[in-house]
DNA sequence: TTTTGATTTAATCAACTGATTAAATCAAAA
DNA sequence: TTTTGATTTAATCAGTTGATTAAATCAAAA
């Protein structure tokens, strides 16, 4: 009963600075991206959306339905992106590799926690993700496979090279908290600027395996 | 109390199949591996281990406790095997290559979730370690430099170079269940052809990014 | 057989957690 | 001013969870 009068009052809030529904959005993408769904209790959400556990409830009925949201959103920003760049027919695959890798670096440097979350969230529950089938029947795949016809790029299992281009400009933000422990580590402003030089460095590196027989 | 009796039960149970304290901890890895802390309860890891929850208690005086343990041997497994080889005077930098690729492969299909496991605890709970250290003191650090200054190697930050091994080496572990999720997908033989495949290659694959300028 | 320690059973605790409810408050629209 | 909906406060509930305890059982060593 108490949520057909939000619907409402979606319309009424105009323009004001975020809406309450989007501050526990907010809140909520930050603790589950930062500790996964078990770690995180409902009363932490709350807080740091600064509003309270009954309003919560009143908005999201469960926090289950949050939670879907949150991992909804974060599956639409690994994957979607991928998509259109794959399939662009206008494009090389020389210049679609470039793409792939600053399409992923630009993001993660944005959103470091996303991977992470969505791997766990993956793995504890199987999802319907057909990445390999995205990238399997893609434009890029018949033109990496057309490059191998003609000797452009020597043979290869084309899973392993798109493996290796997403190893390559993902796993630097997975293992970041190593790299960054300790004493004599890395700065943030030092890991953004090897991540620049990595997106720029990337694709001349998976060139060069293009070449390996 | 109880506790000082658990020490002789250990001099006393000679050579039975497994003890029962194996037989908690093995449980323990299992699903705190699978699942994070948070995620698991006390009392399925006593289900697992095939025992009740008194006697996890009467081992292990809390879950922290346990879980501390298998945090420990995930860590040694993880940067052990690692520093050894980087600290070898005998090998040459691309024999270090080949085995730092096939150190961590054959882990990695023998402990699949270590590394999701491992990237989660660091980051939630940010232990000194010194990854980068080894790294940087390390013999195959001084190899590749002197490798750069006889122009073997193409000048490049040997930092991404080591984020390179690592990132190829490790992340189609991470990323796994993206690739065997959905229909048209990879089976479990074929993830291991794979990485066979992946462990005689990539060395190939880091020695072309070396010519890269 | 007696004794000792390992293990189980079962009950219990206190704290936490997700969720709900009713009443009060508040701000803004009508 | 009245009304309406958003929000808070505060209390409560039921289920979970980590942990503890006492008593019973069991197996093997002494």
């Amino acid at each position: 009963m108490h949520h057909i009068s939000k619907e409402m009052s979606i319309l009424k809030r105009k323009k004001e600075e975020e809406s309450t529904e989007q501050k526990i959005i907010t809140a909520a993408r930050k603790l589950f991206t930062q500790k996964g769904f078990d770690a995180v209790k409902t009363r932490d959400i709350a807080e740091e959306a600064g509003i309270n556990l009954a309003l919560l409830n009143y908005y999201f009925r469960s926090k289950e339905k949050l939670f879907e949201i949150i991992m909804g959103e974060s599956l639409e920003t690994f994957f979607l992106g991928f998509s259109n760049i794959v399939n662009d027919e206008k494009t090389t695959y020389t210049k679609k590799i470039e793409q792939i890798v600053s399409n992923y670096i630009d993001m993660l440097l944005k959103s470091p926690d996303t991977p992470l979350f969505v791997m766990n969230q993956v793995r504890a529950n199987p999802k319907r993700i057909e990445a390999k089938k995205i990238f399997m029947n893609s434009y890029f795949m018949k033109q990496l496979q057309a490059g191998i016809k003609t000797g452009e790029i020597a043979p290869m299992n084309v899973v392993n090279l798109m493996l290796n281009i997403v190893s390559l400009s993902i796993f630097p933000f997975i293992g970041r908290p190593i790299f960054q422990a300790g004493e004599g580590s890395i700065t943030d402003e030092q890991f953004i600027e090897l991540m620049m030089e990595r997106k720029k460095m990337i694709p001349k590196w998976i060139e060069a395996t293009l070449k390996v027989k």
